[in-house]
DNA sequence: ATCAATGCAAATAATTTGCAAAAAG
DNA sequence: CTTTTTGCAAATTATTTGCATTGAT
């Protein structure tokens, strides 16, 4: 599966994506938007809007918070970026590697990160549920707010493992 | 319908809950509190905070804003009233009646509406997906958001019908 | 050249807060 | 009386916007 094309690069993948978005809706490529990009791909994470600024200027100092502001919804309509709202009084987003299952999020109260977790049973859940209704699905999300068990030294904000080995992702019964 | 105990009335249960909260943590009984409490249970829906701001002035006009926002979490900690966070930069509230069964939310975008629907499966994969990873929920929330189709008169936006009964709830095989 | 994109600073809008006056216990 | 609560207006904070200038095509 590797190509010397960008196919199995996930980054330069998205990095298409974006400047194809781009292209198709007359929007210019600028340096500024390319730093943008590039910084959103160099965070592991989840980031906030404040976290895309600092690093975009480690890339461009001329990048200002408003160009940040007005970048980040092409980041996210070109699906190079997912917007992850926690119920904060600021979002967080993250980059959007394109998988196919759905994603929910485990928001841990004690070590304040998020946890993205494949939940696709869920999406068809919300799926059957719309249905029902007679509505058709738009987007979803699952939000678990969870604390550590101060006394579990084996909880995921001590150790260091992924949230999908922890789950035992695919094994669902 | 008229009970004269509380039993079974559920607003009247809630206040007894709410004074009873105020007692507890040493909260006095205003009646801006009474009427805020009052203009809560008088909604049949979802409001934010402005519309509480308004219904409370219907009944006690001295009622300012600055109560409203300061009251509201008091509400929420004596499980009177519920948060519904969907994403908006306010947030919508709705009174709580004490179920037991964990509460979904369908958004509609086309008409506005926010669909409470009982989930209790929901509840349990959250918890059991918060304790492979070692923690403890805190709370959860499940959220679709979807839009009508415009041709189809039977969705929930058209018709009067509940959810519940739509959904056909307590079904699942 | 043309028109979109930028940085800046000011504007928004929901919610929060300081403070002196009013009310509850 | 003592302490909490209130209303008011000013503060806060994430995000948005107007505008003159810069830069991509």
């Amino acid at each position: 599966m590797n190509e010397r094309t960008s196919e199995g690069n996930p980054k330069a993948n998205a990095q298409e994506r974006f400047k194809k978005f781009l292209g198709k809706n007359n929007l210019r490529v600028t340096n500024q938007r390319l730093a943008i990009f590039e910084a959103a791909y160099s965070v592991k994470d989840h980031f906030t809007a404040e976290d895309l600024l600092t690093f975009s200027r480690k890339i461009d100092t001329s990048v200002s918070r408003a160009t940040v502001y007005r970048t980040l919804p092409i980041l996210v309509e070109s699906e190079t970026v997912r917007e992850v709202d926690v119920g904060k009084d600021y979002k967080y987003y993250t980059v959007n590697l394109h998988q196919k299952t759905f994603q929910a999020q485990v928001i841990c109260v004690s070590c304040d990160k998020i946890f993205e977790i494949d939940a696709p049973f869920m999406e068809w859940y919300g799926k059957t549920v719309a249905e029902k209704l007679g509505l058709e699905v738009v987007s979803q999300r699952l939000q678990v707010t969870a604390k550590a068990d101060p006394e579990d030294p084996a909880c995921i904000c001590q150790n260091n493992r992924s949230p999908q080995e922890m789950i035992g992702a695919g094994s669902h019964s």
